[in-house]
DNA sequence: ATAAGTTCTTGCAAAACGCAATAACTATTT
DNA sequence: AAATAGTTATTGCGTTTTGCAAGAACTTAT
């Protein structure tokens, strides 16, 4: 058992993904149909290996990702989100609107115009769409 | 000028808050009506000192917090939220929701309960708390 | 003066992070 | 079956952040 600092939902839930790194995973599988290893790495914000390694496997022991070999090509693997990944989708959107709203660098595009006019709409129809590939 | 990951505005909102603390301090007076360094720190995941001082020096430089001498006793300080650290309230909710539905050992209570039941309502009325007494 | 309360700094050890190199494994090519 | 290429890690090492204990700086109360 992993010690947790307290009982506090909200504590608890940092204890999982409270770093730097693991929303970025979950948002690149979420929002941007990433699925393996090297698509990760390729993102933007330039996740170092042994991070990227580190934040998979916590990431699949605590059941918020799956590791499957792909169909397509047996030498790679495939990372999903469980149902229990697939609910951080209202947080990511929260936070996705909020630093839009004060980063003036952080231009809003489609997805972030859609936010800002409905939110909840967005919620409804991605969570649709991601029932559809939960593992 | 802080070097940021990306523009991606998931990015740079975690460039701020992505870490274990920040949001619980965030927490703390958001929801617990706690205001000094003191209260803070007797929270129950026991902060250390200096991990404090220099997540509300942080926080007070990316304007999610003001810091002011206390009206009633001017030895002390009092840490209130801006709008901007108000705004944070939804991804608050949204992660103290999750955190209550995967966690066995956080049981929901009255503002958990209210959340399960109508989470924009709580945010809503909380928001509307929160504006009377943002810096 | 002394004591008590509050906020913050410092020193030091432990853990996490960041980067480069490279290993392990599978599939493909020669 | 050897060599090559692609994918997913692991290892080593230096830097940064964290965690913990001690105590300093400041204000107020006695």
């Amino acid at each position: 058992m992993e010690k947790s600092r307290s009982d506090c939902p909200i504590s608890c839930a940092l204890d999982v993904f409270g770093d730097k790194w693991s929303l970025l995973i979950i948002r690149d599988i979420m929002l941007r149909g990433k699925v393996s290893y090297s698509e990760f790495l390729g993102s933007e914000e330039k996740i170092a290996t042994n991070i990227l390694a580190n934040r998979l496997s916590v990431l699949e022991k605590e059941n918020i990702l799956v590791k499957e070999t792909s169909p397509a090509n047996r030498s790679k693997f495939v990372y999903s989100l469980t149902q229990k990944g697939a609910d951080l989708l209202p947080i990511v959107i929260e936070i996705m609107d909020w630093g839009a709203k004060y980063n003036a660098n952080s231009p809003r595009r489609e997805l972030g115009k859609k936010i800002q006019q409905n939110k909840s709409s967005v919620i409804r129809e991605l969570s649709e769409e991601l029932k559809k590939r939960v593992k």
